[in-house]
DNA sequence: AGCACGCCGACT
DNA sequence: GTCGGCGTGCTC
């Protein structure tokens, strides 16, 4: 018998089943993992077995290894399914679904201790890819160890050993030169999951949630889609825990999306609470990578039967699935960005319709595409009005920012704003200051010639980091010292413009002496849970205010924040996406439904250049149908989506010729086809990025406005193909079919 | 992506 | 002669 394999591999053009003959001696399915000799390679080739077929009209070599752990036939499915829908390789989907690390060792021995060495890397990336190149590092094993970390810092000396093939000679070879630090670290192994004491039961629904709740759990054995659209407070959270528990009693497991940010120990012990640590597994990013292996193989054994995780959590290798819930949909990080670029919500609407679950998806300001189905009829509308436990919503007051500037007032403060904050301080309430982070760091600028310093690889203003004193791209990471004149004109009158978290916070420091600040933004949540222990550190501690950015929008519930401030509404609208009003509309909505949680009724001032705009006038009653029912007209007129599908087809060279001529030949090819083939899209011609440089590589995209079908998928397919056919030395292309983030 | 093959110039 | 530079093409 003879058995196509996959290679597990990103090259676009192995993106093919290979025949290989099956010895006898081993048990090959459909599904299974195995090692095959490819090509002039050393080392055997990992592939996955997809098809199984009685001869081959090669000449052909047979598999050399099988792997334990197989792929279930409907994920080798959907594998294809998402190949075709984000146009990558198959292999780069399987490699979702497999189990966490490279390797299938014996895992039996593993040791778990309480206190153990954390190994992290003291050089950078570019040091230690250097020094590999360069071969300074030259033992296999220690480019292994180091590869690892650069991926996976901050490991136990367990992990190292787990999936790379490593001792801890190794290891200690590496501390020697230099490359590695060990810090004895007290870990548990999963800090999300322990034992929770206080056990709790459901709790009584009100009419609406009753309501919600009766729909869908009449309903668990069909393939439905539901939107469970409530205002903040308003007990989404209460329906999810008594579905999921239904489910349970009925034997079968769930999946349960939340967006990255909100997923922390509070999330998680609701459930635990609920259904007791045995049944859940929790699966995001910050887990090490021996904890995610521990959840996954929980999982795989049946042991879990509720899955709480981030974006990848919907591959778990769930059994027997009754039902996926995915709260807060409207969030980005549901669309991964980077290779292969899915979509989590589109994987769970598949799954939906395979598997034949329910799928509850909830939130308070609903995707515009989500609601326009909802209202189309083709997902079920469940709409909960009222806050569950009666407090009312926060009082909202715009603040037009150019009459502040009109009055002489340059801070970042309004006089309204300012005001407020001095009434939180002398009723010893607290404030959460908001600031969006997209291009609204301080920066350096030339004051003589207007010259910004931006990243010598990315065309990125660089970032200004005042306590460091350096200048920082957040595209590449890369950094430089803080520079004393003018790059261009030499000029020493050299300032610092815009404002980041830090400037506000000095400026608040300044505005009331003696005020308690705490900051949370990408720099002071860089290492694990310190997202969890700043916003601890804000409650227990009663600090007076909390200076964030996006990450301070979701999350928690703080009694004692009934102010929340907005410094700059309009920062998402200036972004250049069509979502940025609908960005604009939630953000401000989920910003506010921060403040007033407790007994005092919260206040919210939002402070924008453009009052008027309708995203930010509706966000003063936050009523999302009326946002819906303008916005929707304006997709309508402009043909965005909901209305049409949008295509970008991303190119990049480190070359600006090779980028323009690629970029003409695609256009030429896609220009030829819809014409002769009469396709009914909007083709654009090519254009720079809206962020044109990004690590040394040039960026060029190309639009298709269209209504996305098998037809549309040739075309870029055709694309695609036509563009590996072309010769070129550092070119790639990426086609993404309504990506979240347009950038 | 690797790796070999093969076609050129430079060198013991 | 032959070592090694890199452009080209293939992997069942």
């Amino acid at each position: 018998m003879v058995a196509e394999v996959i290679i597990d591999t990103s090259v676009k053009t192995l993106n093919k089943t290979f025949d290989y003959e099956i010895p006898t001696d081993l048990d090959i399915k459909v599904g299974s993992r195995v090692f095959v000799p490819f090509g002039n390679q050393k080392v055997l080739a990992e592939g996955i077995v997809v098809n199984i077929k009685e001869a081959s009209e090669f000449k052909i070599k047979p598999i050399a290894g099988l792997q334990e752990e197989q792929i279930a036939d409907d994920y080798l499915e959907l594998a294809k399914f998402m190949a075709h829908r984000y146009f990558c390789n198959i292999a780069d989907c399987l490699r979702l679904m497999l189990p966490p690390g490279r390797t299938n060792k014996n895992v039996d021995n593993r040791i778990k201790e309480k206190k153990i060495n954390c190994i992290s890397l003291s050089k950078t990336r570019e040091e230690i890819e250097d020094a590999i190149e360069n071969k300074i590092i030259k033992s296999q094993k220690q480019i292994d160890v180091l590869e690892f970390l650069l991926d996976n810092n901050n490991s136990s000396m367990q992990d190292i050993e787990l999936f790379t093939d490593a001792t801890a000679a190794v290891v200690t070879a590496l501390q020697k030169k230099g490359f590695i630090d060990k810090v004895p670290t007290k870990v548990e192994r999963n800090p999300f999951i322990h034992k929770v004491d206080k056990q709790t039961s459901n709790l009584e629904l009100t009419d609406e949630q009753q309501a919600a709740f009766d729909e869908i759990s009449s309903n668990l054995n069909t393939a439905n889609e539901y939107l469970v659209f409530g205002v903040t407070g308003s007990g989404k959270t209460e329906i999810y825990l008594q579905l999921i528990g239904k489910t349970l009693a009925k034997g079968k497991s769930s999946i349960m999306l939340v967006p990255e940010i909100s997923l922390t120990p509070q999330t998680v012990d609701r459930f635990i609470a609920r259904f007791g640590e045995e049944n859940i597994a929790v699966l995001h990013s910050k887990l090490s990578i021996g904890e995610r292996f521990d959840q996954w193989m929980k999982i795989k054994e049946g042991k879990a039967k509720i899955i709480i995780g981030a974006r990848s959590a919907i591959f778990a290798p769930v059994q027997n699935l009754g039902l996926i819930v995915i709260d807060e949909e409207h969030d980005e990080s549901y669309e991964s960005e980077s290779n292969p670029r899915y979509n989590a919500i589109e994987v769970a609407e598949y799954l939906k319709d395979t598997v034949g679950v329910p799928l509850v998806l909830g939130s308070a300001t609903p995707d515009m595409k989500s609601f326009y189905r909802a209202r189309q009829g083709e997902i079920k509308l469940l709409t909960l009005k009222n806050r569950a436990n009666q407090s009312t919503l926060p009082t909202v007051d715009i603040v037009d920012l150019r009459d502040e500037l009109a009055n002489g007032n340059k801070s970042m403060i309004s006089e309204k704003l300012r005001e407020e904050i001095q009434a939180n301080l002398d009723n010893n309430q607290q404030t959460i200051l908001f600031l969006n982070r997209r291009g609204f760091a301080s920066f350096v600028m030339c004051k003589d010639c207007g010259e910004t310093i931006k990243c010598d690889r990315c065309d990125i203003t660089l970032t200004y980091h005042k306590y460091e004193n350096k200048l920082k791209c957040h595209y590449c990471g890369n950094e430089r010292a803080m520079v004393s004149e003018c790059p261009s004109c030499h000029s020493k009158n050299i300032t610092s413009l815009g404002a980041g978290t830090q400037k506000l916070e000095e400026e608040i420091q300044s505005l009331f002496p003696g005020v308690s600040t705490i900051r949370m933004d990408a720099d002071t949540v860089s290492k694990k849970n310190s997202h969890e222990e700043i916003l601890n550190k804000f409650k227990t501690e009663n600090i007076n205010i909390l200076i964030g950015t996006q990450m301070v929008v979701k999350g928690h519930d703080f009694p004692n924040v009934t102010l929340v401030g907005v410094i700059a509404a309009d920062n998402d609208l200036n972004f250049g996406d069509f979502r940025a009003s609908e960005r604009t509309f939630q953000t401000l909505t989920q910003v506010a439904g921060r403040a007033g949680r407790g007994e005092v009724p919260g206040r919210v001032v939002i402070q924008t250049y453009n009052p008027e705009h309708y995203a930010i006038e509706l966000s003063k009653t936050q009523n999302y149908e009326e946002f819906f029912d303008t916005e929707i007209e304006v997709r309508k007129a402009l043909k965005y989506p909901p209305f049409c599908d949008i295509i970008v087809a991303e190119m990049s060279s480190k070359n600006k010729n090779e980028l323009l001529k690629v970029a003409s030949s695609l256009h030429a090819y896609l220009k030829d086809r819809v014409i002769n083939e009469k396709f009914g899209v909007l083709l654009y011609s090519p254009v720079p990025s809206p962020i044109d440089k990004i690590k040394d590589r040039y960026r060029m995209r190309i639009i298709i406005k269209c209504k996305y079908d098998e037809k549309i998928n040739d075309l870029m397919n055709g694309a695609l193909n036509t563009f590996y056919n072309m010769k070129v030395l550092t070119a790639r292309l990426a086609i993404e079919l309504n990506p979240n983030n347009m950038q």
